[in-house]
DNA sequence: CCACGGTGGTAGA
DNA sequence: TCTACCACCGTGG
């Protein structure tokens, strides 16, 4: 009952994906969209030449696109490349999956995630599932919320979780008080 | 507002 | 193994 997922190793082929908001970078495996990260400052990453790419991959590519931008604009996606989720443990990927059901525009708490994959206790794991999340705003960990409409965290920085609900019309308890401007 | 105890899962030693 | 983390939660000042 052990899966050790960290003895899993794949080769996985990096591509940064231009939108208004910046550059994405994608990882893609032969199973599909593998790791997404948040644009950042530092230097983006050289293009692969495409012509190396599966014709799959293309269009997994184009589709992310698509994806990203729809979401950032706060309307449902049309359709998600597969998601490789593989690198999580099975406790990860059960919370991962749980995240993939809350709907644009919707939010859960991180107890009631627990609740729904039949750990109810197991809240805290919960939160550290969603930090693991290498498919952020796809897998849209930013609709968890703490209790109470409170923030909670996010690994990307909380000032993108902030702009992800405002953008599908969520509106949250301020942390006025709440410490921690993640960055 | 703050402090604290109870939690379950993970990573590291 | 044991231990020390945590994107939490509820309760009590």
């Amino acid at each position: 009952m052990t899966s050790n997922p960290k003895t899993i190793s794949k080769s996985l082929t990096a591509v940064s994906i231009e939108t208004p908001a910046g550059h994405f970078i994608a990882h893609f495996s032969e199973a599909g969209l593998a790791r997404l990260e948040f644009p950042r400052r530092t230097a983006t990453l050289p293009q692969p030449s495409l012509n190396e790419w599966s014709s799959k991959q293309l269009k997994w590519l184009a589709i992310t696109k698509r994806a990203i931008c729809d979401t950032l604009r706060g309307q449902p996606a049309s359709e998600f490349p597969p998601f490789d989720l593989s690198s999580g443990t099975d406790f990860q990927q059960c919370v991962w999956k749980a995240l993939r059901g809350i709907a644009m525009g919707a939010i859960k708490s991180y107890g009631e995630i627990a609740q729904e994959i039949g750990s109810p206790k197991a809240v805290r794991a919960v939160g550290g599932a969603c930090g693991a999340n290498p498919i952020p705003l796809l897998v849209p960990c930013h609709r968890v919320l703490a209790a109470n409409l409170h923030l909670g965290g996010f690994s990307g920085g909380l000032d993108w979780k902030l702009r992800l609900l405002a953008a599908e019309g969520v509106d949250v308890r301020l942390p006025g008080s709440r410490r921690a401007w993640g960055e």
